[in-house]
DNA sequence: CTATAAAAAGACAAAAAAGGTCCTTTAGGT
DNA sequence: ACCTAAAGGACCTTTTTTGTCTTTTTATAG
């Protein structure tokens, strides 16, 4: 139950890859592909989500590439997770109005609202320059 | 992403049925069913599920049914979740040695550690009585 | 301005999981 | 013996996951 797809664990692969370049450097999808050891068709989808939320910059045509958009230390885990996945929700009636009829008398709803708070406060409070294992200088 | 599934829900609606029964009273698949709107053969499974790791009593032929095999401030939330979803595992490194290659030295790996331990503290915190909105005779 | 390079977009498809149904068997009562 | 109700298992449909492939767009180099 509540388990992460290979999208997700893909997606952190992916960025990893791109946190541990040089600042500015462009990376090729079949590059971060084969070294993170993502199918490249499907890294490509993952890197074009990315794009659409603002994480990394694309360039196409020769010397194209990928780069982060923010240095690692203000990108978080959630941030990439979500960016594949959609937003963390444990349970439908945490969508928004109407998903469950009985949302407000529900008592089983505000259990499964703590459970997404506690998920998000986690992932949200670490960043992907921590998961790289790069000790930024001081 | 990390949704309930609709049995886990099923699940939760099936056993508060239950928890608001007079106790010792038996209950048959139907009833439950109807009374809490899950398909009935749907359900029969997942009170299977129930008998299984020995949350409810069931009782074959004529005057039997299903009741549950503790009282309900003895079940948690977490127990009636895994009981048909299986353990709380938000990553396959957490199954145990050997899922992933690399989990002594992945940075990722102890994030998604704790966010099991989170979910599990907060599922092991709440038991079924509290849901069912019973207040208990002082 | 044309060839080349690389990402974007979108259609397609296999495999797995979710969500059920149905039928036969087993156990208990009358 | 006969009825009742759960257990077990085979089967099915739909949705989601996990990809692939082809075409299009955008950019650069010569
Ligand atoms: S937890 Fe309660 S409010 Fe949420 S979907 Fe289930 S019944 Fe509806
Ligand atoms: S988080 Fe790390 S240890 Fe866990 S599956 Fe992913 S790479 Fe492996």
């Amino acid at each position: 139950m509540m388990e992460l797809t290979r999208k997700g664990e893909y997606a952190i692969r992916g960025i990893l890859y791109l946190a541990r370049q040089p600042q500015g450097k462009l990376s090729l999808v079949g590059e971060i592909a084969a070294a993170s050891g993502v199918p490249k068709t499907f890294l490509a989808k993952i890197l074009q989500d990315f794009t659409k939320v603002g994480l990394v910059y694309s360039f196409r045509g020769t010397g194209g590439g990928f780069s982060l958009a923010r240095t690692p230390d203000r990108i978080t885990l959630r941030e990439v997770v979500e960016a594949v996945e959609g937003p963390i929700l444990p349970n439908r009636c945490l969508i928004g109005a109407g998903s469950c009829e009985n949302d407000s008398s529900c008592l089983v709803h505000p259990v499964w609202k703590r459970v997404r708070d506690e998920i998000v406060t986690i992932l949200d409070g670490v960043t992907i320059e921590e998961l790289a294992g790069e000790d930024h200088p001081t």
